[in-house]
DNA sequence: CTACTTTTTAACCATTTGGTTAAAAAATAT
DNA sequence: ATATTTTTTAACCAAATGGTTAAAAAGTAG
């Protein structure tokens, strides 16, 4: 019996990654949600009390997903290359699975910037980014890479991992029209930080 | 008299851009629109008929605005070089004044495809896209840049410049906390631009 | 002053939507 | 078989919202 509410509950999270993601959470209807779990909004509101609450777990969830282990790279003791080579493959791989993060992101921290940035806090990120200054900083003062801001370069990182997924439907029709997308930004892992790497090394 | 109806006009786009950049369409409200510009409701629909109408008229002069110039850009014959400067300035110019045209962009193509690629096709994008594709696959033919998908680097070029307004609220908290993201985004092109040459000349 | 346009006011409407309720039905466990 | 949990049905509610209407008021031009 409890597999059947678990496996609801799974179906309506499911559900509920989509069309939040396609519409947001202003746009996005309970009804919609639960025509697409396959059951009835009753029984959304019987397990989700109300969208907010929904919309939460889904973000919380994916947002943590990626951010942990981006936390964790950016505090190991790696060097500096291997560090950009981690960060861009884990981006790739969580976005292929969670393309819609971005979008939440990006959308949602306009209505309650806090929430989001208590997450970035509590998943780690900010010590990870003192560390990966510091090293940065020390790159550039060895020798070991051209003089760069190090925010500039973590900028830099995150936007050709990131921004590929956020503009995702367009990028596919101007660039890359009748072809797999989700295929071709996983492959572009390794090369985003070839070219990171490439225009930072001396 | 007509001044005034103009100024009222010119007053409800302000508001317009304000609210939909923050809201979106689905979460904007017209008795929001209608409060920041000034005016009541009625008014606002005596001079819009609608929300939709509205929504297009601001979006589709923003998106003109940016492509337009990017189509010239692409289409015309600078060198590779100068063409990535002139695209990258000119991208961080146009997001500075429409901070809010990425996002308009990436959550408008989920609801309408159609209509937003309609406007890349009537300005031109295309065919200046298909001119600079020869042109990086002939600077790659002749050693003048390291080998590189001419669609991969445009794809870099475009994630570069418009990723860090997309994502200026998370940017800001998370590495430009206390400081002003406009002025750091402004003056950022010209370093774009280098660290994107940097990567592929040999 | 008169004619015309712009703006306001305020009530009003239809629809959508998030959310509730309560009872019946189905499924499951013991 | 009985008790418990899950699911459905269907009606219902309150609030929000896009949009309308019509008449009055204010401003402007000739």
């Amino acid at each position: 019996m409890e597999n059947k509410s678990v496996e609801t509950q799974e179906n309506i999270l499911i559900a509920a990654r989509t069309i939040f993601a396609q519409k947001g959470l202003a746009g996005a209807r309970m009804q919609e949600i639960a025509d697409r779990a396959g059951i009835n909004k009753a029984l959304l509101h019987y397990y989700y009390r109300n969208k907010e609450k929904l919309f939460e777990q889904v973000f919380d969830e994916a947002l943590k997903k990626m951010l942990r282990p981006i936390a964790a790279f950016l505090a190991d003791d790696s060097d500096l290359f291997q560090k950009i080579r981690n960060i861009c493959r884990h981006y790739h791989e969580v976005l292929v699975e969670y393309p819609f993060l971005p979008n939440f992101v990006i959308n949602e921290i306009n209505s309650d910037p806090t929430r989001i940035l208590k997450l970035f806090d509590a998943e780690g990120f900010l010590e990870g980014r003192e560390k990966t200054i510091i090293q940065i900083n020390e790159a550039v003062k060895s020798g070991m890479i051209r003089p760069i801001d190090p925010r500039e370069l973590i900028l830099n990182i995150i936007s050709l991992s990131i921004f590929p997924f956020a503009g995702r439907p367009v990028i596919k029709e101007i660039l890359y029209k009748n072809e797999n997308i989700y295929e071709i930004l996983k492959e572009r892992a390794d090369r985003v930080s070839d070219f990171i790497i490439q225009s930072i090394k001396i």
